[in-house]
RNA sequence: GGGCCGGUAGCUCAGUUUGGCCAGAGCGUCGGACUUUUAAUCCGGGUGUCCUGGGUUCGAAUCCCAGCCGGCCCA
């Protein structure tokens, strides 16, 4: 238990309350009102009344927040889940009560019950007839005016940033509701929601490394899934035809910006339907759940304005690499053309020993960071996309977009390959390559999808979205620790 | 992995360039005054592993080296 002065100060007031037969822990407390509801209320009243607004005594439970005595009379601001409202506390109102709050402080939950008013300086003010102690705080708030800054101990005590800087709230709150909108619009679109493994065998469906453990029991390696893809696959397999899954997903690579070990995907898949019809899903959830969450389809980010109104353009990916960086896909098949022409365009290649990690490389440099609207990057090459059926015209490309805005990429979907053995030349390719270059992150053969998928996948269109850059956008920050609550940090 | 910036009181920060007069301010806290304040005000008091460990020096928050933690950029 520490042993500074400001701890020691505020147990020694915990033992004062509890000596005057006040317990600074109770069970309980019922509050009628919360802040906010008591604010408007009074307000409704002040306008409908006549003459003077008149409420019936309402209480309140929240944090002190401020505090500031005057001798008999004391105003405190107390903070909980809906705002902010003003406490009057006078000495001959209250009797032996007021002595109380000579052993509150800043960070105290206290309960508070009496009429509404409005002072002379014009605050709506619950005129507190009694008060209660709810929970006696040891440790002291951060400083009321400018809050809490350090970046470290905002994201390492989120609750002090939560409780110091309504930005915090502001951001969980969007987040919240940006989750809950996109549950609805896909619920209203027939699609049903499915928890699959987070322990999985094989760590497919995706080109990452993952994180190992092991379950003592069953005398078995596992790892956290990079991916719900092929789970959800087994379940369109399984007849269900339109299926989606919100949750976390697990990479064990840096972190950054953009990068948390730990983050959540919303993928869907939808029998009967191509990447042309997950194009117009895509836009229209967006655009819906924006305007859900913000009010607008038109969001600010930055200095820019992020219009998610459909449609959203789509265009050529090959067609987009040589307008921005003046290389053709299509032609520079091999490694070392394609690297050539890299360092000839200025890029730096030093990295990159695969020509799928060199695409990556040049889409992320060259195209991406310029595409701020909306827009739907359209038919990939096959060596970058193992799951995805190939283009009738070109069979060097499949058919498979990404969704890119304000020079970040926030969905990935393909029209999913169900021809099983077509899949598994594709694996067999993946783990050839991972053989060859263990270097570079590659996807990973699972026996057990293709047997899945032996068995009849019907044309299906699948979708990948990333929550946290979603949130990212809908918020307004620019790094995803400030959307992830607890993001991961160093020892 | 590389470069740059930062870490000083519970919180927000100054002091580091140019070593000593340097352990500082505000908020909070403690004592006192005050019955309509709202960053309340007024009077008075104590804040400390200057991130850690070495080194240089008569003397280090300040200079040097190594490390830890955070941020930004690059890979």
């Amino acid at each position: 238990m520490p042993s500074d002065e400001l701890f020691l100060v505020r147990l020694r007031k915990t033992e004062n309350l509890r000596s005057r037969g006040i317990d600074p822990y109770p069970r309980s407390y019922h509050r009628t009102h919360t802040a906010t509801e008591a604010v408007e209320q009074f307000e409704l009243a002040e306008v409908s009344g006549e003459g003077e607004a008149e409420t019936d005594e309402v209480s309140i439970g929240g944090r002190i927040i401020g505090m500031r005595g005057m001798g008999r009379v004391t105003f405190c601001d107390i903070l909980d889940g809906s705002g902010k409202v003003q406490a009057m506390f006078r000495s001959n109102a209250l009797g032996d009560a007021y002595e109380t709050l000579k052993d509150l402080d800043l960070g105290d939950w206290i309960g508070v019950s009496g009429a509404m008013t409005r002072t002379r300086r014009g605050e709506v003010t619950i005129q507190a007839s009694s008060l209660a102690v709810l929970c006696k705080s040891l440790r002291p708030l951060p400083e009321k005016w400018h809050g809490l800054t350090d970046t470290e101990a905002r994201y390492r005590q989120r609750y002090l940033d939560l409780i110091a800087n309504p930005e915090a709230r502001r951001v969980a709150t969007i987040r919240s509701r940006m989750v809950s909108a996109i549950r609805r619009f896909m619920d209203r679109r027939g699609f049903m929601e499915v928890e699959t493994p987070m322990l999985v065998p094989v760590p497919a469906g995706g080109m990452a490394h993952p994180f190992e453990t092991r379950h003592n029991a069953l005398s078995r390696d596992l790892f956290l899934r990079i991916a719900t893809e092929l789970h959800l696959k087994r379940l369109i397999v399984g007849g269900i035809e339109k299926v989606y899954e919100i949750g976390r997903i697990f990479r064990n690579e840096g972190i950054d910006a953009s990068h948390n070990p730990e983050f959540t995907t919303m993928e869907s898949y939808e029998a009967f339907a191509d990447y042309n019809d997950v194009m117009r899903l895509v836009e229209d959830l967006v655009s819906t759940v924006a305007t859900e969450v913000t009010g607008s389809p038109i969001v600010e980010y930055g200095d820019q304005q992020i219009n998610f109104s459909p449609t959203w353009p789509r265009l050529s990916l090959v067609d987009q690499v040589q307008k921005h960086s003046g290389i053709s896909l299509t032609e520079s098949q091999t490694i070392d053309s394609l690297k050539a022409k890299m360092r000839s365009a200025g890029i730096d290649t030093a990295n990159q020993v695969s020509w799928a990690g060199l695409v990556d490389k040049l889409i992320s440099t060259a195209v991406e960071p310029r595409i701020v609207q909306p827009t739907f990057l359209v038919d990939y090459p096959v060596q970058v996309s193992p799951l995805a059926k190939r283009t009738a015209h070109d069979p060097r490309l499949v058919e498979r977009f990404e969704a890119f805005a304000a020079g970040m990429e926030i969905a990935n979907a393909f029209t999913e390959l169900n021809d099983p053995v077509d899949q598994r030349a594709r694996f067999e390719e993946q783990e050839q390559l991972r053989a060859d270059l263990p270097q570079e992150e590659w996807d990973r053969l699972d026996e057990d999808f293709l047997i899945a998928i032996e068995h009849g996948m019907p044309p299906t269109g699948g979708l990948g979205m990333g929550m946290d850059r979603l949130a990212m956008l809908l918020s307004g920050q620019r790094t995803i620790r400030e959307v992830v609550l607890f993001p991961q940090m160093r020892s």
